[in-house]
DNA sequence: AGCCGTATCAGCCAAAAGGCTGAGGGACCA
DNA sequence: TGGTCCCTCAGCCTTTTGGCTGATACGGCT
């Protein structure tokens, strides 16, 4: 049986290394390549083709784990992609599923959840963590206090401090269109201002 | 000469594995014990009295990084004790330094930074990371920026996501009192608005 | 006594944010 | 084909926030 083959993306050295030493105990999973950069990552999918790709959300300046995730979808190089972060966001979980996450581990996830999460990911199997998965469970039984992953996308970035017009030119809308989606996202999350969706985003989705 | 012997107390594996297979390519450093929480790591101290506590500030629910240096330090077994954490945040370098630790480094540093922190450490050398360092100095030389006592309690009630008028009430002064300190929260802090504040206090003051 | 930092307040004005209604286009699905 | 989301945008009006200037009061330090 052929190793399945994986990338690394992470911008902490010493995360990555735990993981080629984690899974390096595993004959049946090779770690190929270590990118601490989406545009590194992007680089090295290309050169390396591998199975699998683990990938942290956070990552330093320049792009960010989703933006990398879409990137490497577009390839279509047939990658199944796990996302491997410290939090479980409500948010984030939303984006990395839409843009194609094959899986969500939490980073003290215990060794055979890993393992076994990336031999399921090439399998075309969806895994993830316990925590994640009750998160995504009780969304469904209250699916009117969803974020759309556009919601989703403007919450992340309004977390940051952006006002109405840079969120718009971030994001390549209008600023009436900014109003409406925050206007959904306070009766989502049952706020009425900035301030709060900011506060209950940043305390109650593990935002950073 | 002897080896240093380190206690690794982090809460993701990962991590604890990556920084033992890092600290393993070093003949003169060996980690003899690892914890996952502040309690664990309080017992492994006694037990195995290593020389230097590589230690993570964010850990899960129980005691945090800083009541565990607090604690290690309160049994005068000698040990150095470094910082290792993911987020330069003013608040967090302010109480870990003054609960007694040696040293400040973030995850992304280099491995010959870690080792050298290490070996320092044992010295009696203090080492940190070049932002936190930075950081550090750049408050020392801006006494201007700290916040007045009033205003850091205002500020930490605006994290709750209040408006002016909720603020002064909750604070037993005016409006216009509101807006004078948060003028100068907003010139201290560097930001404009109070969605930037709120951004900046969680994530670079520690709060939540 | 004078100075400085802190905390308190006021008024004025401009900018930003929020509440509301309405509306068009595209995707998906029954 | 019609219905339902989602994303997009506009206009109008009110409230909130932010920037500015200036003022009083108290405590501590020199």
């Amino acid at each position: 049986m052929s190793s399945i083959t994986v990338l690394l993306v992470d911008d902490h050295l010493v995360v990555r290394s735990g993981l080629r030493a984690l899974l390096g105990t595993q004959p049946d999973l090779e770690v190929v390549a270590e990118a601490s950069t989406g545009e590194e990552a992007l680089r090295l999918v290309r050169t390396h083709v591998p199975a699998v790709v683990v990938m942290d959300l956070a990552m330093g300046p320049g792009m960010d784990g989703i933006e990398a995730i879409k990137r490497i979808r577009d390839l279509n190089t047939g990658q199944a992609i796990l996302v491997f972060t410290t939090y479980d966001s409500d948010a984030d979980i939303v984006r990395a599923v839409d843009s194609g996450a094959m899986g969500y581990l939490l980073k003290d996830a215990a060794p055979e959840e890993i393992f076994a999460a990336l031999r399921g990911a090439v399998q075309g199997r969806s895994v993830m963590s316990p925590p994640v998965a009750s998160r995504l469970f009780q969304q469904l039984r209250n699916p009117d206090e969803v974020l759309t992953p556009r919601e989703a996308e403007l919450l992340s970035l309004l977390t940051e401090g952006l006002s109405n017009r840079e969120l718009g030119r971030r994001l390549f809308i209008s600023e009436a269109t900014v109003k409406t989606h925050l206007a959904h996202i306070y009766a989502k999350l049952g706020v009425d201002t900035r301030a709060a969706a900011i506060a209950t985003a940043i305390r109650r989705e593990g935002m950073r």
